[in-house]
DNA sequence: TATTCGTATCGTAAAAATATGATAAAGGAA
DNA sequence: TTCCTTTATCATATTTTTACGATACGAATA
């Protein structure tokens, strides 16, 4: 019996992208925030300097205190990085748990 | 004997995003064209109808024509998808090499 | 309370992305 | 050759992104 779940798959297609919905928004928005050399730059110091705060960023990039708040709010938003207050200062770091989904995604889909 | 390429690595860190340079640029290249909700079900129309032609994906978008050939550029020049002359038409499919190597990158730095 | 520190947000300008209709160019058919 | 089909590119308008200085706000301090 044929439903309409069912789809055609090519066999030597090299990936399926089986992917929809909220799901596959939620996915085109990581991709987003993390397609920019600036955002990305700030994910790798996130790996190498966890839980900073955001003046240790702002160091580190030769950009406006201002950009640095807008980069981290779209990576924060995406999904790919935690903020906590702590104090007057905010800490950052990357958000695991978001990170494993999207790999595991991307191992799935493609 | 400490040397420049030493880098201190968090073990609880949950990736290392150990790229760079002409990788690191690619890789991004790749994420920006991707994160679009156009581009992403272009990707998706592709898995299911290897070989199309521009007009197919026209049909099936409800945008202009002009509009799917920029996207298709796009998608081209960051390497997920390969574009053939087929006579008058353009004959496009999914970039296996590329989209293989972005799959191994992100199992690899995530 | 007044001040300082750290950061988010506001207002705004410039640049880039997105979208469209019109046009051009190239291949095939009449 | 002339016409038709197909698609890329052009010119342009709109929206979004990126960037900055200025400002506001909360927390800690004097």
């Amino acid at each position: 019996m044929v439903t309409i779940q069912e789809q055609i798959v090519d066999p030597t297609a090299c990936c399926t992208l089986d992917i929809s919905g909220a799901e596959q928004e939620r996915m085109v928005a990581m991709f987003k925030a993390l397609g920019n050399p600036t955002r990305f730059e700030i994910m790798k110091y996130l790996v190498t300097h966890p839980a900073c705060i955001t003046g240790d960023i702002v160091e580190f990039l030769p950009i406006a205190q201002a950009t640095v708040s807008q980069h981290l709010k779209v990576l924060r938003e995406a999904g790919w990085i935690t903020g906590v207050t702590e104090g007057p200062a905010t800490c950052y770091g990357l958000h695991k748990e978001n990170i494993a989904w999207f790999k595991d995604k991307v191992g799935e889909i493609f």
